[in-house]
Parts: C-alpha cells; structure tokens; sequence
DNA sequence: TGCGCTTTTTGACAAATATCAAAAAACTGC
DNA sequence: GCAGTTTTTTGATATTTGTCAAAAAGCGCA
C-alpha cells in the first residue's frame, strides 16, 4: 500500500475506536471526529512518539501497523505490543502526562489524533462516551495481563503459538483473510515481545513449517493447521 | 495483626485511594467515602472475588495484603500482582464487566468496596475525580507494562532483585521499614509472578543471602545491602 | 541490475533454569 | 505441645533456551 493510497483511507474514526464498542450513533461520531481530531501520517520507520515526549494527545491507528518498546537503562529494549488499525496509542501516558515508551510504524501508516485534554472535557458532557473509554483503558490491563500469562508460565513454542493465533484472530476481526499472514515486524521484535531471542523465534517457525502447521516464506506466513496452533497454545 | 484490630483502622480512605494523588479536599473525599464505600474484612486465605465473577465495585485495600492471579485453561496460574494498604482491586474487571482474575487475601485484611455504577456517576458531576480515576487506570497499564520489562528481558537474579526493590519502595512509601520485609506470599506465589519456579526462587534467596544481600529467614526478610540489589536490577 | 546492508536461517556448543527427589523447617488445628 | 500438613531448602540431573558464528536470503537504492 503506498502513501497517497493511504490518505484516502481515513474515516471519522478515532472516537469510535477510542470508545468501540460505542453506543453513539454514526452522526455523533463523524461529528465529533471533525471537531477533534486530526489525520496525520506516519512513515515507515518514524516515531509517532518517543519516551519522554509530553503527552498531548491519543492516536487511534487508522491504516498500517505500529509497535511500541520500552527502554531499560542499560539498552535493553522490550517491546511490549503491536498495534494496527482501530487499536489506540498512547494510553500509558495518561499516568503521568508523558509517554513512558517509543511508538513506531512498522509499514507506512495513518493514525488520528485526539487531543486529550478536548476528549476529556467531552466525556464530561457524555457520560456514554467516558463510560466507553473506562472500558478502553480496563481492555488494556485486561490485554496486558494476558501478556503476562504469556510470558510468565508459557513455554517458547506455546508463546509463538499464541502470538500468531492472536494476530490471525485480531486480522480476520478486521475483515483481513486470518490464514495469510504478512508480518510486518523483524524476527527480533517477535522475539522481544515474547521474550525469547531471534534464534530461537526462527528455529520455531521453522520447526513448525516443517511439522506442516504454517507455511513460511521469510515475513509470509499462512496457517495451514489453525487447530493445532490453538492446541499448542490451550494445552501444551 | 489480630482481625478485632484491623476493623479500627480504615478511615475515608477508598475514594482517595481509588484517585490519588487526589485534587480533593479532606472533606470531599471523607463526604464521598460516607455515601459511598463500604469496609468490609476479608479473612486470610478468602477470595475477595473469583474470575467469572459479574463486577459490581472497585476495592481499596485499607490493610492487609492480597494477591491477583490469573487461571489457564490447563489449570496453571500465573500470579499477575500483590496489593498493599492504598492500592486498588479490579480495575481490570470494567472491560466486560465481569472478573478476570482472583483476589486472594493473604492475611486478615480490609477493603473499602466501591460500587462501580455510583462511581462512575460521582465522576460525571465531579470533573477532578473523573480525571485523578483515568490517571488510575493508565498508572495500572504502566505498571503491567512494568513486569512485561521483567518477564520478557530480566535474568532470574535481576528479576528477584527488581521484586524485593519494590516491595521495599511501597512499603516504605506507606511509612513502613523498607529494610525488614515480611514476605505475605510463598515462594510458589513469587515465583508464579516472576515467571520462575519456586526452586528458582528459594534457591536465589539463598544466594543473595550467602552474599551478604539479604537476611533470609523463611518469610523475614531484612536487605541489607540495597545499592548492590538496585545495582542488578539496572545494570546485571 | 547489482552492491551493500539488514534480516533470517542453521549448526555446534554453553548457560540458565526446570525437574525430580528427599530432608528440614514452619505452620495449623486441636 | 504434638501430629499432620504445607512450605522451604538443597542436591543431582535433564531440558530449554541462549550464545556465537557463518552462510543464505531479502531489501533498498544508486
């Protein structure tokens, strides 16, 4: 997708994703969005924000594909998500008026942006609206502890299991084939999310093309044994 | 402390707890806690609530000390928090209005139960609180982002480390010796949250204590060289 | 198209952590 | 204070994952 492409692309969408699933009408939002927010593009490679930077404003990613990281003095680095289209930015921030992590574009991408001070004041007056973002930011603690799940009591083959099924379940709730994966992200950054070195996410996605449940060709992956992913991740 | 003891000590405490470090007045936030919030004792070893559990409150820890944790399928459990006097229970169950994990006490203890519906209506009327309970929400996405770092990129020893420097901070932030520690959790319950066997654990402890790091004895613990933990915690 | 850089794969080996087992210590209820 | 249970410690060994290295593949750009 190149950029002009993705310029088109963005609808009044970041109220509604900053609140989905929202009980606000069609009118409401579009209303809001033009008041509010702002389209803004991001390149491959760019920061939309880094550690440290003030915080202003949300993003809600309208096309494209982002990754956050958080950096431990001695240069370690953790990444601790991807995001992709409808999904939020930013929400850590919140705490403590500064954002406490990098967000990068992984591919060319488009993201709204909520200035959250104007989106507080407006959930002074909706009380629907601030109800939806309560929930937002619960869904994210909620996501995170899943994480956690993930990396304190999973084993490497269990935790690449659930990482791919999460992004085939999390692409085909965006209308995307769920078989016909292209990663947009290095095998290190797989590996700093999961907590395992790049070796090792290599070897596995090797292991498991040979065992015949994916298909891999460098950053193309397709499913080709859905079940046995989710057996991996549910029992193993 | 003796459970008779315990019911003297909570005072207004939960409506500043849930939205500290608050922008209200004492007598604001004492009137709130009146109308509001409700003590309630919970017994060493008793569910506050179980996963699956419809949400109806919030709760602020007023004394004692609890643990959160997670259920798999397969039957493993991943402890995802401990929380202290002044600390908040549930955050995570807004999102679907049901709990996601389980609050265990680990000693006598009391919490201020909080219902969420009248909550969120106080927050409407009352811009300040509605702002302090995002910053609440965005604190506990940092924090889990937190032990993301630690799972997925801390060694054994800098993750053991990292625990007991903030256990030591919290206690101390609530006036207490942050040099003599009273572990409340097994070495199971440790290990489960650091993502380590309890073997690991002990075995650790053991060492840091051999050191000279640490006093262990069973479940007191007394550091007595935290430059050299805080040391392994940044740099190791 | 081809050159240089980054990413990925694979192998051999090393290190960290888990597993299994058994004894010691601590706690619980009476 | 004692008997039974749970928790903790420690040792010997196994397994998993990481480290180092080198080649292959892919990508960006002149």
């Amino acid at each position: 997708m190149d950029f002009s492409e993705l310029k088109s692309v963005c609808c009044g969408c970041s109220i509604r994703e900053l609140c989905l699933p929202a009980g606000l009408t069609d009118q409401e939002v579009l209303l809001l969005d033009q008041h509010m927010s702002h389209r803004q593009p991001v390149k491959k490679g760019e920061s939309l924000y880094r550690t440290g930077d003030s915080f202003r404003s949300l993003y809600a990613v309208s096309a494209g594909f982002f990754k956050t990281s958080i950096l431990h003095e001695d240069g370690r680095t953790q990444v601790t998500g991807f995001q992709m289209a409808g999904e939020i930015l930013g929400l850590d921030a919140i705490s403590a008026d500064r954002h406490v992590c990098d967000a990068v574009a992984l591919e060319d991408s488009v993201v709204c942006e909520v200035p959250f001070d104007r989106f507080e004041e407006l959930g002074q007056l909706m009380t629907n609206l601030q109800r939806r973002f309560n929930r937002t930011l619960s869904r994210e603690i909620v996501r995170d502890q899943g994480v956690m799940l993930l990396l304190g009591s999973m084993r490497s083959e269990e935790r690449l299991a659930a990482f791919l099924v999460n992004l085939a379940t999390r692409f085909s709730a965006r209308k995307q084939s769920s078989s016909e994966l292209v990663l947009r992200m290095t095998r290190e950054d797989i590996g700093s999310y999961l907590g395992l070195k790049l070796e090792t996410v290599s070897r596995l996605l090797s292991r498991f093309h040979d065992e015949g449940m994916l298909s891999v060709r460098g950053r193309n992956i397709r499913i080709l044994d859905p079940a046995g992913l989710n057996r991996l991740v549910v029992s193993a």
